[in-house]
Formats: C-alpha cells, sequence, structure tokens
DNA sequence: CTGAAAGCGCTTACAG
DNA sequence: CTGAAAGCGCTTACAG
C-alpha cells in the first residue's frame, strides 16, 4: 500500500537500483535522471522504508538510549530531560533517531540491552549513568558494541571505554573547600547513592580538601541517600540531632537540597544565616528556591550533546581511540551560603 | 557475522521456516522439536533480528513519543520523564519499545513526524502534549495512522480522535471553588502558553467558577506566560503591582509555582499568611516547596500508562472506537492556602 | 507437523 | 551512467 522504490522507478522509467542511488545521491547518477526520479518520488509522495533500509544496510540510525531504573525516583530528576535534549540535539544533525530504554530494575535493563544489541535494533549505545559493577558496561564491552557512558566507569582497567564526564572529584573539592574559606569547619556531605560513581568520586573531593585542611573528617557527617527527596530529609534530621552540628551542607542534587532546605526551614534553622549549604547540577530550577541556592553548574546539555558525539565518531570510525571527554564545571554562587569568619573572630 | 535463523535451523537440522515458527511458538509445531530448536538457539545465542523481523511482519513493536518542543524550558518539566515512565511501563508488558521524538522547532517535529510514519519506523505515536491548530493531530488523522494524544486535542470535530486526559476544566472550577470557600474573592489565575489546550481548559474552569460565584473577572487577574520559571516570577510582580492585590493564585503548573513563591519571598509577601497560592500537577518535588504547595495531582504516571494502552489497543484492532479516556484528579492539600474568613469577620 | 519458495523494500557488487 | 540480480534476515501462504 506503501509507495515503494518499484513505484517511483516505474514512473520515472529507470531501474529500482536507480532510484536507490538517487536517495543516496550517488554521483554516479546523471543530472538528469536525478531530477526525474526526484519529481516521480515527490508526486507519488515516496518515503524510504526504514526496517528495509535497515536490513540492507546494516545500519539503524538510531541511537539507543539508556536510563537508570525507573522505578528508583532519582528518574525524575530534570537531569534526564536535560541530558536527552543535549543528545537528541547532536543525533539530529545527523539524522539519527533515539531509542529509549527504561527498565523498571536492573535485570530487566540488561536484557532489553541484549536484545538491542543483538537485534541490532540501534546503531550504539549511550549509558545515562555509571554504577559501581555494572553488568550492562561488561556486557557491551565484551559484545565490542559502540557505546558511552555519561560519568565515569567504575573500573579503571577499563580504558577502552568512551566517556563524557565532570571531574566530580575536583568538583566536590572545590565546593568544600569554598566552604572551608568561608570559615567553616563543621561540613557535612549528604551524598546520593554510594553505588553510582558520582557519588564515589564526590565523597573523594571532599576528603582531601578536609584532609588538605588538616581537618579530620568526621563519620557522622557523612551520610548517603537513595531516594532524591525523602532523603535529603531524613538526612537533615540525622545531621541536625548531632551535638556538634554542622555549619555547611554539601548536597549531591539540587532537587535533594529542596528538601534539605524544606526541613531546615521546618526546624527553623535559617539558610545561610544558622547553616550553608551548597549542591551540585545547577538544575534549571534551583535558581528558583528559597533562598536561590548556591550550587555547581555541570553542563548537562554538553554532556549529552558531548555523548552523541563521541558514540557517532566510534559507530563510524569503530578503530578510533577511546576517548574520555571532560566537561567543565562551573561554580554557580547564589544565596545559600555565607561566610561565618566574622562569628569566630 | 551475527547468527541467523539459517544456521539456528542446519545446527537443529530443520529448515528456517521451523525455527521461525518456534520463535513465534507456533502451536503447529511438535514439542519435541521446539525443543530442539531451542537448544540450538541458546547454544548458538541467537536473537532475532530486529530490522528483519519488522520488514517481513510490518510492525515494528515499537511506539513513537513526541514530546513538545525542546526549544521550551517546558522540556525540563519533571512531568516528562513521568509520563514517560507510564508509557514504557505498559509499552515493556507487552513488549513494545520507545522511539523518542524530541525536535527543537515544531517543523522539524513536523518533518519527524512524517518520517516516522511514512517511513514504517514506529507502528503507532504518542503525542506528550495537546496545541491548538497543531499540524501533526492533522496530518496523523488525514494519514489514518494510529496515535492518541496525552490531553484533549483542540476541535471538537476530531471526534475519532483518542485522548487521554485530566478533567483540566473541571479541576480548574474546583481549584477556584476551594479558594472561594476559603474566602477569597480577589483570585489570580497565572497560566501557562495560552497556545495549549491544558490552559484553555484551565481558564474556563476558573471562569466558571467565578461567575457561578457572581464574581467580576478582572482581566488584570488573568496573565499568561511562556517560560516556567522566569514567567511565575514576572506574573507575580505583574500581579503585586496593581492597586488591589490579589488575595490568591492559581498557578498552572508546580514548576512555575517554585518561581513564585520565591519571587514572593524577595517581596516579603508571606505564603499563606499573605496570600494563597495552588497550583496543577503534584510533581514529586512540589512537596519540597518551603511551605510545601498545595495543587492538584493529575496522576502523571497513569496518563502515560493508559495513553500507552490505548495506543496499542489502536494498533492491533484498528476499527475499534476511539476512546476518551479521563484520569481522574486530586486536590493534595498541604500549606499554601489560607481561610481568610477570620480576617472579614 | 514440516519444508521450499516467494516476498517484505531496500542496497550494492557486477556487468555492460 | 544504468540495469539485472543477489542478498539483508525474517515470515507466511501453499503443499504435502
Amino acid at each position: 500500500m506503501s509507495v515503494t522504490i518499484k513505484d517511483v522507478a516505474k514512473k520515472a522509467n529507470v531501474a529500482p537500483s536507480t532510484v536507490s542511488r538517487v536517495i543516496s545521491n550517488s554521483p554516479r547518477i546523471s543530472e538528469r535522471t536525478k531530477e526525474k526520479v526526484r519529481e516521480a518520488m515527490e508526486e507519488l509522495g515516496y518515503y524510504p522504508n526504514f526496517n528495509a533500509r535497515s536490513l540492507a544496510n546494516k545500519s539503524t540510525k538510531t541511537l539507543g538510549v539508556i536510563m537508570p531504573n525507573s522505578a528508583n525516583k532519582t528518574f525524575q530528576n530534570p537531569f534526564f530531560p536535560e541530558v536527552i535534549r543535549g543528545i537528541s540535539s547532536k543525533a539530529h544533525q545527523i539524522e539519527y533517531g533515539i531509542y529509549l530504554n527504561t527498565g523498571q530494575v536492573e535485570e530487566e535493563i540488561f536484557q532489553d540491552v541484549k536484545n538491542m544489541v543483538q537485534g541490532r535494533r540501534v546503531d550504539g549505545i549511550i549509558l545515562l549513568y555509571s554504577k559501581v559493577d555494572d553488568k550492562v558496561i561488561g556486557y557491551l564491552r565484551e559484545q565490542n558494541f559502540p557505546f558511552t557512558v555519561i560519568g565515569r566507569p567504575y573500573d579503571e582497567s577499563f580504558d577502552d571505554i568512551t566517556y563524557v564526564n565532570n571531574d566530580n572529584y575536583k568538583a566536590a573539592k572545590m565546593v568544600t573547600e569554598y566552604l572551608l574559606l568561608l570559615g567553616h569547619k563543621k561540613i557535612a556531605f549528604i551524598g546520593g547513592q554510594l553505588d553510582f560513581v558520582v557519588t564515589v568520586d564526590h565523597l573523594e573531593g571532599y576528603r582531601h580538601a578536609l584532609q588538605n585542611a588538616g581537618i579530620e573528617l568526621m563519620d557522622e557527617y557523612v551520610v548517603f541517600h537513595e531516594e532524591l527527596q525523602e532523603g535529603g530529609q531524613e538526612a537533615v534530621i540525622d545531621l541536625m540531632s548531632l551535638n556538634q552540628r554542622p555549619t555547611a551542607l554539601i548536597v549531591a542534587d539540587d532537587i535533594m537540597t529542596f528538601g534539605v532546605m524544606r526541613m531546615l526551614s521546618e526546624m527553623e534553622i535559617s539558610v545561610p544565616d544558622d547553616i550553608s549549604v551548597i549542591s551540585f547540577n545547577n538544575l534549571l530550577i534551583s535558581e528558583l528556591s528559597t533562598p536561590p541556592m548556591t550550587t555547581v553548574d555541570i553542563n548537562i546539555f554538553k554532556l549529552g550533546y558531548e555523548a552523541a558525539n563521541c558514540l557517532i565518531e566510534q559507530i563510524l570510525h569503530p578503530e578510533a581511540e577511546p576517548k574520555k571527554v571532560i566537561i567543565p564545571h562551573k561554580l554557580i554562587k547564589r544565596q545559600t551560603c555565607k561566610s561565618i569568619l566574622s562569628r569566630d573572630s
């Protein structure tokens, strides 16, 4: 029922193979014939069938995008629409599409990836998360299937993996140093899920900054929470119940910070007068907290864009060297951090 | 290089057609043969090639999901991950995949849709938005391609369109009535983009509620803003500059409410003591505002789930009647609305 | 219950 | 510069 290459061929009085060559704009076809064929295509409203093309070509022109498990509330983090916007922006440029995978649990995701890869449903894969000991990464490597991860693969020995990341270690270190400069010594750290590599990196940065400043790390000051929203609130309760309340909080994610600030406000602890808060990501809504939060911009859009870029490179040049791209971060000072130097002196 | 049906056939000593039947679990194949073939598949690590299957089958087992234009900041609304989670949940059940489209501008989206449809890249389409006079809807209708829209198609004459929606008119009416009951008479309305059908419906509900209460609608109390975040803030400035300041605000979306509350706080107008605020959507983060916002839960997940459900129905039974599914909404009372009856008496 | 053959709609050596 | 033919990896009437 759909118009095929044959219909066009008949109409234009050429062979189907010629039509095919016109579609791919082969230089071996004369301009006159091209004209003729294009007219026929126009008149008949011809559109190439994607599956036929993919089958013959062994190329799907689509990128697989794997989200973290959707059972987790992290899924609703506006981080994802924004990375996807970045990916999609690059993909569009070169006329690739996006096949989105959102499994509920890890095993489901793993099976989906297998199907995508072996079933040749996509030409390459972008992993939107990077977890400690992730089966998916292992599988993709052993299949030698093009993929890039957003974040850093946990295992250092995986130096053949292309990834796009922020320097999360450095960002966390910088943030801690910033608080130290403001006179804070009791700095707590509210991290995300411990099996995400980013959490590990943040923690390291925090640790080293304290160490360099000669401040002992207090275990009670370091907490991790799975659920973004509730997590932030529980963390605050824990920390504020301590004898030695922290004077500053480093929070893994802006959304979590909303929970943190809300809880603080319920306890009538004022930000930044009583406590400073700083977080990561600079989501669009992060400037809408009251007061607007100080956070680290990680350029989410670019993370996505570059990931797509690297993946395409790999697909086109499978033999090229793996790339490691670091997207710069930037401290966005707003109103949740305050110097306490005056207090002490 | 990949294992094909032929390889399996050879290994299992049967014809390729038999292997194909085993894959589709045809009842006409004996259990013994099935066993044998499955073993061979297992040993060889066979996975069906998706494109070949789609081509022969004329079915891609994938759902196209069209997002609103990504140039707009609405794109980052956590509404989208949540609908997608709903869609994806249903899709997974029946082993369908999701092909995600995110054009930057309307024309691009329109072209993409054409390619998806004509190129048979997907079996059906879910539109995640519903705009006044949308070309895409017109096109899909005329192509007689299966699709469902989340929201309500603008043109009433399009009664052949399947959609999943909230009763946004009723929700807005209820919200207004709730504020009236609390004693508010000066109620302002901060709507979203006027070319989204949901905005139109909200406005109608607001209007009728006021009318029923015998309160004249003041034009200055009705504002619309495109950009979610800045929009909310500008709106507040406009409204608070009026001689007759409103005592209550109805805001189109929770994210916008963050902007609204932030601005109010800067003006040292206290919520809910000086002004009540109520909004729509009940995003996860909506309970993290300070104070936590009163909002209308629209069950975003279910909106997505049902949309996928309806679409699948259409794909499987093209002749079935179009469906109109209304997902119930629910007022979530938190802490941004306050009765002002005491004041007056 | 199973096989041989044609077909899905393209692409691409091979020939001329 | 163009065409005829084989092939991509499946499915599905048709036969037996």
